[in-house]
DNA sequence: GCTGGCACTCTATAGTTGAGAGTGCCAAGC
DNA sequence: GCTTGGCACTCTCAACTATAGAGTGCCAGC
């Protein structure tokens, strides 16, 4: 057995594992007759509520007022999560049964969206998964299509099998021919390179060849640009969110609401969603611990995916803090690695 | 003046439509009183109460107890919206302010996703918008790119300058220019050409040929035909949804997660929406005349839209029955063609 | 046909009560 | 010194009651 950490002794910490444990099954404060029972340690109630008087002086429990048992505080979550919690891996077989349910023919981004709903649907909760971050994706194709006078219709096609397209407005009206040596200078010169060298690249060429280079390579530069600044862009897939209006701590129409916005404003949970990506494995952030309002009472479980070793996303679940951690921790840890095969093979 | 229809006098048409436009306002049941001071007819509470005993008895209004005023019924809602209300169109400054909101220079699957939000925020309640149905598209062009051993991206560009990719799966490898080759046959053959006509001709084509055509003719219009299949998805765009749970009347957690989950789905509300494209012009589906019990406390206001005189879509609001329809109706109109226009400038 | 008056009904709100759950503390026991 | 049963205390929750207020329906009179 490990030693006592701390101020608090091993049976006190058992006992707000069991506490804890029984919490989150059933959402109401545990009281000491209770606890008594399910601690299976044979004391008595009287002596259970000595030992959950010091965890309150400790901040791990609290009580919502005089007469109703004990709840976990955040610090008894986070106690709770980091030191009395021995997650174990997903079984092989649950790790199957969750690669199934991976198609790889589909394409990245409905591949996100599969992964978003899977993840909502075992846990029950709601599902975010980033979506890939290209800034090593590889070049492979650009294609421009005239659409209306001065208006262009640009097609990038990175290496991943990932298709943009957009419409760009051009200051005069190209020609067919114009564009078409565009795109071949382009798919000649940058064909298999990294897409954020292409950009620098670019913007170096357009620097230096000011004077002598000829319009037609200045539109074409211009849109390969425009491409790469919308690659930029970050965006997660959410889903299953209607999941959380069956948890009762949440039931209030108020925090329900404020919860479902901060998620298509999407500002907030995309720079929560970031911070994981630079922590490595499993990222937790439970209540208040987020720093915003919003997710007051609320947790999140993530996991960054990598493709090649390297880190392209975060995915995760989003519930209250009473989730069931042991459980959701090991699926977002296996559905983050399977995300990850699953994406790599679109090569 | 028109004629009174029906068996219902003049007079408590106006009263009907003061008593719609009052709990359209505040939400309240309208008492006998306060109809009174509103309706302007100088006469005293009890004959408004007498009045409001036929309209009772006509179906037209109903109160929820004894001692409470009275709300409008669905077949209120309906008298009203049918023959009491006199939409005006928005003026012309209103619809600038609007036009200004479309961007043109925005892809149609984002024109269609700014629509809906843009519906959303103007009227405070849920946007809806389908994706343009494309059975009159142009094929404008195919290209192939190979990925791994036997998976292939498909794009296919419209003459909408809609793009659509897809990762297909092969029976056997392809080699690059067997890819190249399919590409150029296509793009060769049917640039130009109604999509849905291509289709056909490639599904006869296929029968004919079947001896003597190469293997890689086959590949190339299965692919097609796999893209066009994906093409006949239907699908539409919402926003606001959080919207509704300002309504009070949809305050109850239940209804809301029975309405927000029929938004997931998109099944039922899908099937809504496809009846609107048959009705010319706007469509009001009020409560329980969708024929949904989820949508039982919620009316639909949709318009379709077209491009160049043909009707690719529809757009609407979903909010509760008790919403501000005079407002409403002129703002989903003039969307529609606004949408319909900004799609049109992509040919 | 309109009106004031009046009895009646129903809701919503506040206040009251009692049961139940759980605590904290204390003194006794192992 | 830990553990325990006992006990007074506190607080919530649900049920119940009382009351004010809103609005109706009906009737008799103008």
């Amino acid at each position: 057995m490990t030693e006592t950490p701390h101020d608090i002794s091993e049976r006190a910490q058992h006992m707000l594992k069991v506490l804890i444990d029984r919490y989150i099954r059933d959402g109401q404060p545990v009281g000491s007759r209770t606890l008594a029972r399910e601690a299976g340690l044979n004391l008595s109630p009287a002596t259970i509520r000595n030992v959950m008087s010091d965890l309150e002086e400790l901040g791990y429990i609290r009580s919502p007022h005089t007469s109703a048992g004990r709840v976990p505080t955040v610090q008894g979550y986070r106690f709770f999560v980091d030191t009395l919690l021995k997650v174990q891996p997903l079984d092989t077989l649950s790790v199957d049964e969750l690669r199934a349910e991976f198609d790889v023919s589909m394409a990245p981004k409905e591949l996100i969206e599969a992964t978003s709903g899977l993840l909502s649907g075992i846990t029950h909760l709601a599902g975010v998964v980033t979506l890939p971050k290209h800034e090593q994706a590889i070049f492979r194709r650009v294609e421009f299509l005239p659409l209306s006078e001065k208006r262009v219709l640009a097609i990038l096609v990175t290496s991943k099998g990932e298709v943009q397209n957009r419409i760009i407005s051009t200051e005069r009206q190209c020609s067919n021919t114009e564009l078409q040596q565009a795109s071949n200078f382009l798919n000649e010169h940058f064909t298999g390179k990294d897409l954020a060298a292409v950009r620098d690249t670019l913007l170096r060429d357009m620097q230096e060849a000011r004077s002598t280079m000829n319009r037609m390579m200045a539109t074409a530069m211009q849109m390969a640009d425009q491409i790469l600044e919308q690659n930029r862009n970050e965006d997660y897939v959410i889903a299953g969110q209607t999941n959380l209006m069956e948890f009762h701590e949440l039931c209030d129409i108020d925090k329900l609401r404020n919860l479902f916005e901060a998620f298509n404003k999407k500002r907030e949970i995309l720079h929560l969603l970031d911070q994981c990506v630079h922590g490595e494995g499993i990222q937790i952030f439970i209540g208040e611990e987020s720093g915003y309002h919003t997710l007051d009472e609320c947790s999140m479980v993530t996991a960054p995916y990598q493709i090649d070793g390297r880190i392209v996303g975060v995915l995760g679940v989003i519930g209250p803090t009473r989730m069931a951690y042991e459980r959701v921790i090991p699926i977002v840890d296996a559905t983050a690695r399977l995300l990850g095969a699953a994406l790599k093979q679109k090569d």
